[in-house]
DNA sequence: TTCAATCGGTTAAACGTTTAACTTAAAATT
DNA sequence: AATTTTAAGTTAAACGTTTAACCGATTGAA
């Protein structure tokens, strides 16, 4: 068996309490005993044990990370990125990630993952949209949650998340800048609160630039913005406006999407049409041309949510709003209109 | 705070140790107490505690999901659906899954996951293929791990993974059914078990049917099979070989890749060529025209891999190689040969 | 009829921490 | 010099289980 904090105490030649205050940064314990205590820690390589401790202390040390199952197997990586920051980040913390999906159609009574069934976790990440009903029952479980890339219009809850108006004012201003006045915008899901906020900017943008627009420039499908949402919701664009000369799809997927239905209609891009998407995804750049988005920092979004988190958990802080910045990534997907 | 076993024991009429003994399916207890035990764990939604068990008994109830981080950040969700199958499958067991991720080219000294680094697992899946560093630092560890979807050469280990020989054998046998006579093959990462293995796989078929076969029908990248490898390995099949009729590619990623090369060149699936891919990843469906290819059980192979983890953690069981069945899946991107 | 075996359950120790309450020595205050 | 305060550490109880050892009652064998 791996040493416990008898040994330690053992060789560091102090009580075992005394290892117990080390480790918890108990401020009454001198620098001197701190240092030997430590050092027969590293010595010995001693962890405590999570049971025990969490016997005593009630904490559990788990983090639960949960999203629907259709955004966990999304093509495009990006929760699965968003998952990674937050594990990297409770690789330094004292906690473990415990990652479950849900039914993207969950419904009041629907089996939860066993850590929440089971209350053994100390915290809740809660990644990209989920159903409403699932949120009811996360709440009444009494265990602190943050949201990340996503949360609910009603309600207030702490919440890491890009500036998604702002995210499609800068799209939208970049083609302008480019002289492009028709600028169509390509949708979905119209519900989500995110991709609202970015069709929002894009009325900005043009609003604040005093370009004609009317609400034939945009096309919204109904179902999750993905690649085949992209391609029929370019094609309807097109014969709704078949003279614009610049897209804004509400992200990559899309983007990707519109791709395929302008090579397939002997569009070229830049030659003909301009487009922009948003989240920059790794296929962006395997694409021909490059694609220019807005590039959302998922990794980080992750470890701020964790980080956030930690917070909660820790302070009881209040709902929180932290802003992840974006960024205009200009590749090769857009040119200066001539 | 929620219900302890004392409050059970009280409830039902007994002692705690019988509460511990009916829960833990001990034969000791007549059933007339045991079902009065049963009763009130249900009544008052009892659930032992975690740490109190596991500081007893030793067991953790965590198993660790590893795979590498560009395994996970695949663009074709198939890692992230093997653990969809354990996590859900672990749902109906005792145990929490924890997710790691270890960097693709992990040396020996590389920062661990915590909860290997914390010894906090009962066992461990290793998804994919991983360095064999990582595997030595595993072995070291003491702790039952099983592989799934690969494993490695030297050694004896529990593993659950797919027939890839047959796999390949059937793709090719397709192919050779509707009168196909020359038949490139494209793949990469020649290295890995499961794409030698397809390869030997489509030799056999050819050999099987006496048809003329040389190394030129043979296209391998060095990198990951990606879309973008597809594409350049289709290209140079087409530089040697110009009047091949068929295409079996060692995975649908690649085969996706390969199909933007045969467009992108005039090329007419399945007019002027046919196509079969490996796997079976969502994107599939999506395609046009829809790809023909092997269909690879995600799901199941998590779930087994789960399942036979925990074989191995109960009764110690030797090692053992799980084969989950494969199947043709007959789209529209091959045709018989007129 | 007596003794051993079996059945169905209980008692109590143990697991490895945390932390409130306590102790002792030194420093500060009166 | 006597008293109080502070600093640095220790003692011991508690957390909620599991499980070996134990116990009494019933059954079976001799």
């Amino acid at each position: 068996m791996s040493a416990n904090i008898k040994d330690v105490a053992l060789k560091a030649g102090v009580s075992i309490a005394t290892v117990s205050l080390v480790l918890n940064n108990n401020t009454r314990i001198s620098s001197e005993t701190k240092r030997k205590v430590l050092k027969a820690v590293k010595e010995l390589d001693y962890h405590p044990s999570r049971s025990a401790r969490g016997l005593v202390s009630n904490i559990t040390g788990n983090i639960g990370f949960i999203l629907t199952d259709d955004h966990f197997l999304k093509t495009e990586p990006f929760y699965t990125r968003i998952f990674l920051g937050s594990e990297f980040a409770a690789r330094e913390s004292e906690y473990y990630i415990l990652l479950a999906t849900i039914d993207s159609k969950f419904k009041e009574g629907d089996s939860l993952p066993r850590f929440l069934k089971e209350k053994n976790v100390d915290g809740i990440i809660i990644a990209g949209k989920v159903p409403l009903d699932f949120i009811d029952v996360v709440s009444k479980l009494e265990i602190p949650f943050v949201f990340v890339d996503y949360y609910p219009q009603q309600g207030d809850f702490p919440v890491v998340i890009i500036d998604n108006v702002k995210g499609g004012f800068t799209a939208t201003q970049h083609l302008i800048n480019l002289r492009h006045q028709k600028i169509g915008f390509i949708g979905a899901d119209i519900m989500h609160p995110s991709i609202s906020d970015r069709l929002y900017g894009y009325k900005s943008a043009l609003q604040n630039s005093n370009l004609y627009f009317d609400e034939s420039f945009i096309v919204t499908e109904e179902d999750y913005p993905n690649r085949a949402c992209g391609y029929s919701a370019a094609k309807k664009l097109y014969e709704k406006k078949p003279d614009i000369t610049a897209i804004f799809a509400c992200n990559d997927a899309m983007a990707i999407g519109a791709m395929h239905f302008l090579k397939d209609n002997g569009l070229k891009i830049t030659g003909d049409v301009s487009l922009i998407g948003f989240d920059d995804v790794e296929a962006d750049l395997m694409l021909d041309p490059p694609l220019t988005t807005i590039h959302v920092p998922k990794i980080e979004l992750g470890t701020e949510a964790l980080n956030l988190l930690m917070k909660v958990i820790k302070n009881n802080s209040s709902p929180k709003k932290i802003l992840v910045p974006i960024e205009l990534v200009v590749r090769e997907s857009t040119r200066k209109l001539n």
